[in-house]
DNA sequence: AGCTGCCGTGAAAAGGATTTCTAGCATGTG
DNA sequence: CACATGCTAGAAATCCTTTTCACGGCAGCT
């Protein structure tokens, strides 16, 4: 019973337990795998020895005869957007219920980093990748995944025609200011995100359409561009405040921005929403710390997470020269106090 | 010129490569890896090649060979928690910086997952990982990684030697504390962190060492165990809340907590600081956003992890048999407008 | 001029698991 | 009873790169 052994910290191969059980690698596979029937007198012997020696396979070998690797990667954009945080929670969830394993990584809006850590998926041979893509990203570095399946979430690539989970901005956005139209609002600023992302535009043309079928006239000094960053929505929202008149609602097309201008309107001692209502875009945790608590448009971030991962199993599973699909899923208006009918109205 | 040859999608291969340039693959990976001289003419040829069949190693065949994978991994036990976000984002800074790559996990807790994943990333063929470990990590998952070089961060495993990076909880929340006493509060309350993980030990350990040194008697009344979630601060909270008298100054040992503590306490119409000063651990970043501004105890969360990336990578460097460190980074008050001298003081 | 030594190069082995090919044996069928 | 069929298990090929080994040629040294 040589169950002492463990010294020699040099890994175990194949060869070592196919010798141990006096059988050829070859069987020793088979018992591990699964792939070809084995007898029960060889299979004892082979099981004793995996046992014995703790044999664990090297990955590299397995993965370098194109075995799959039961992993997929996950690039977001932003890793401390809390909206992203759930969809991660989503596609783990479905992942690891599927067997696989999640590598996570942050290119942190970068375009360059976005490409390096696709390369590095792609070398690290994961069966499949969830992007959410930068504001710039390349397209270029989507071809060379080759094979690999790609599912995008949040934001489309132009140019790429790949799988995609999103979620319905324009719809989201149109909710929130019919709401705000239907209280009686007509003077409503929002402050948007960049006009170089998809989820900007639509959120922006969610905006517009709302005001349009309202037969309210968009005013320009009432559209604030931001970067969906804090400070951004800070200092929009602080100019928004200069405004006179001033606006007699408000809509934020992004948590961080929100928490900016939050900050901004606290500061200014702005009652809410006696003096102004407040729509966000994205659930927040602290939405329910402010008095009073903030009404929101929440995107499904983990079912997002979910579908996403689904979606790429099913194509990693097979289906992949089925045509390319997306994906909308709609977000939902959570009415909670910081809206009310302006008090002119 | 076939330079219209990328038809074939399969990946080219060094010897297609060599074959190409007339040479043997030898001296193609002679002249990629600069490991040994090749002549001009040859190598003229061999890049000429490459550059034609936009050549790209195969990994997995590299990593067979053990070279550097030039990727380090990162699991945190909560993905959610900004703390968290910020090491991360240090360490990304530092590891970057050196040409690594950062692959994230999130264990979310859970040691089964944390155990998963540290299989994943040596599967991986990472050159090292950076943990937080759960509340209940098996040191033997940590063994099994054999000779790759680990850094701990925020929580020690028992009985496993490694390298630490973590932040002076005891002093963190004796400052805390002890800026309460000095303002003359002797009923101060505290929800901690679990008592099975060193963060939660020792912030409460700091909290009974800073009443000690006031000269105040600790009540077991006071202190509530809490998990670090959300919901066990707003339980808490409302179970502190229900004392009879309330205690004059609430102490909540991290974050999240924190967040269901102050909602619990604006549920209940607390005024702070006049009924009840408020200090927490932990920057949050709506800490701006209550109404006063939180006085926190922040830990230098981006500092921790671009040392710790730090660290890591002189151990990958080669310092792999110097003694294991623990570097002890020291955590600061930041005095804002929830605390104030007690009402009847 | 002859021998040693270095340099550039190709052939071949190594690295570890999977998979195809092949052989042997036992069973089933005509 | 002979031949075909099926199953198990080992040998060997394969995946792709790196590295060692071996060899031929050229230059330098005595």
């Amino acid at each position: 019973m040589p169950d002492t052994d463990h010294k020699d910290r040099l890994p175990v191969t194949i060869v070592e337990v196919a010798a141990a059980a006096g059988v050829s690698p070859a069987t020793v596979s088979r018992v591990m795998n699964g792939t070809q029937p084995v007898s029960a007198r060889l299979r004892r012997r082979v099981e004793r020895a995996l046992q014995e020696y703790d044999y664990q396979p090297n990955p590299m070998a397995r993965a370098l005869k194109g075995a799959k690797t039961l992993a997929i990667g996950v690039i977001i954009s932003d890793f401390a957007n809390p909206f992203f945080t759930s969809v991660v929670r989503g596609v783990e969830d479905a992942a690891l219920e599927a067997g696989y394993s999640v590598i996570l990584c942050n290119s942190d809006e970068d375009p360059e980093r976005e490409v390096r850590y696709l390369e590095l998926l792609k070398s690290k041979r994961i069966d499949g990748v969830i992007v959410s893509p930068t504001h710039d990203s390349s397209t270029a570095a989507y071809r060379r995944l080759d094979g690999i399946p790609i599912v995008l979430i949040d934001r489309s690539v132009p140019g790429l025609d790949a799988d995609m989970v999103r979620v319905d901005n324009i719809q989201g956005s149109y909710e929130a200011i019919s709401y705000l139209t239907g209280l009686g609002h007509t003077r409503i600023a929002t402050i948007s995100g960049p006009t170089d992302v998809t989820t900007g535009i639509e959120r922006l043309r969610g905006y517009h359409n709302a005001l349009q079928d309202a037969g309210i006239e968009a005013d320009p000094a009432l559209v604030k561009v931001g970067d969906f960053r804090q400070t951004s929505g800070y200092e929009n929202a602080r100019q928004l405040l200069d405004l006179d008149p001033r606006p007699t609602a408000l809509f934020v097309a992004n948590n961080l921005m929100m928490l900016g201008a939050m900050i901004a309107l606290t500061e200014a001692g702005v009652q809410i929403p006696a003096d102004m209502s407040v729509v966000g875009f994205d659930e927040v945790d602290w939405a329910q710390l402010t008095r009073p608590a903030l009404t929101v448009v929440t995107q499904p971030a983990f079912e997002v997470g979910v579908d996403s991962a689904e979606f790429l199993l099913r194509r990693i599973a097979g289906e992949e020269d089925a045509k390319k699909q997306t994906l909308l899923l709609n977000p939902e208006l959570i009415v909670r106090d910081s809206t009310a009918a302006p008090a002119g109205g």
